[in-house]
Parts: structure tokens; C-alpha cells; sequence
DNA sequence: CCGCATCCGGCTGGATACTG
DNA sequence: CAGTATCCAGCCGGATGCGG
């Protein structure tokens, strides 16, 4: 989660760069943190309001929603629109980057549905284990 | 990798998906912390030996490696091999599942890649906007 | 309605020292 | 070599209250 580390070094993956592997890192980051894959997910159908993600999501605090989205924004995937009006209403959207990180978001989570029972077995299992050994 | 935090919410998200989100969570929070994907794209050709494993990702302590590779383990995303010689030997290897899993993340650090410029600059000109409002 | 400021508990992850 | 154990700083994220 914290991507603070900056002094990654030098060799590939398999045949891949090096130096990728710091904004591997970074947008990992963004991809696990804790709110920011579920806001890409209910922004694919279209804008919405601050409050009505807030009620989607439900179980996030104003606080991380408000960062959540920050974060996004800086990264350039999410557009932030700002209306005047009294009580003031702010939209936010997904932009062409927001939309094509969530085609992997959704592998992700289409992936993480179909092996949901399987790493739910290997969980109990392992920890079944655990505890005989202990 | 402490997974206290995956069984919280309790209340649905909108209905529809509302368990399958805490297992993307759940995968999202493994793909998102700080080493797990590094040892997956690191395992991807072949299986490794824990010092092996620690030299070539360079800059994780003992500790961390551990806690990760058990994590993988317990998810059932690498296989855990002892051959109890003098010294000792234990080889991390991918399991099918793993191999899935890391399609996916190869995918993504794909995406990183390809729009690493327009992010970075995404960022440095939200950063720059900021610090004349402030 | 939107979001910032503040306080604070708990988890994450680094450094170090010690076993088998 | 491959861990385990302990200590500890720093950040994440929840709750609450204020401000435009």
C-alpha cells in the first residue's frame, strides 16, 4: 500500500525493464488501496455526485472518500466538475485513462470471482494445518 | 499480511455483487501490497530459493519476504518446497492459480507502462495547480 | 451538499538479533 | 540458509466537528 520506497534496483522481470518497476509499483498502489478500484467500478455506468458514491460504496468516511478521489484525479483518471450552485453540487467522472485502467479492474475482479472458492479452500486449509502444527 | 481487515463491512454495496466485492478486496489488498506482485513476476520463470528470491528483488527485508511468500502460500498462490539438507533449502514456486493471477498483473504492468508519461504528468500539473491555489 | 482539520488507535513494514 | 522474535517509527483510515 505504501509506495514510499524509491530506490529500487536494477535487473528485469523475465525479459521485461527494469525501471518499470517502480510505477508498476505506483499504480499498483492505487489499484490496492482500499476504496479507489470500488469508485473506478460504480463510476463505469457514467458521473456521479460525491454523495451518491458515498451511499454505492457504503462503509466509506467522507474523509477517505474526499482522498480516494484526490488521488485519482492526480492521477488523471478521474475529472472533478465543480458546480457553483447553492447547495453546491460536484460531479465526478471517469476519463479515457480512468476507463481503460478499469478494463483491468474488471478482469481483476472477474478473475478474483471465479478462483473465489478455490483460495477461500487453500485459506481454511493452510490455517487448518497451522493449527495442528501449533 | 494481516487479513483482519477483509471480513469487516457487513452491509451490502448496492444489492446485486455485494459478497463478491470483499473478495475482490480481499485480492486487490493482496495484488496491492507492497512486495506480493514483485515475488510473482519474479517466480514467473521458475521456481526460486528464498535468498534467490530476496537478492534478486533487492531492497526487502527478511521479514517482509516471509510474511509475503506465507501469504501467497496460504492463498494458494505459490507452492512452499523444504528439502531439509545441511544447509536447508526451500523452494517458492508458482501454482497454477498463481500463473493465472499473474497474467493479470503482467497485464497491468503493461498498462503502467504504456501510460506511464501521461500519468506522471497528470500528476505533476495537478501538483503545480495546487501550489498556486495554496 | 461538499470537504477540510484534528485527534488517535491500529496496522504496516523496516532494522536488528537470535535459533536450527 | 531459512526463518522467528522483538522493537519501533510512520502512515492509514475511522470519528467527529467546523466551514463555505
Amino acid at each position: 500500500m505504501k509506495r514510499t520506497n524509491t530506490d529500487v534496483p536494477s535487473f528485469g522481470y523475465t525479459g521485461a525493464e527494469s525501471h518499470d518497476c517502480r510505477m508498476v509499483n505506483s499504480v499498483l498502489a492505487r489499484i490496492g488501496d482500499k476504496w479507489s478500484v470500488l469508485v473506478v467500478m460504480f463510476l463505469a455506468d457514467g458521473s456521479k455526485r460525491f454523495n451518491e458514491l458515498k451511499r454505492l460504496i457504503g462503509g466509506v468516511s467522507q474523509r477517505m472518500l474526499t482522498l480516494t478521489l484526490r488521488g485519482l484525479e492526480r492521477d488523471g483518471l478521474v475529472t472533478r466538475t465543480v458546480t457553483p450552485s447553492i447547495p453546491p453540487r460536484v460531479d465526478y467522472e471517469l476519463t479515457d485513462l480512468g476507463r481503460s485502467l478499469q478494463k483491468h479492474a474488471v478482469a481483476l475482479a472477474g478473475w478474483a470471482n471465479e478462483n473465489q472458492s478455490a483460495i477461500e479452500r487453500a485459506r481454511t486449509r493452510f490455517d487448518s494445518e497451522r493449527k495442528q502444527t501449533s
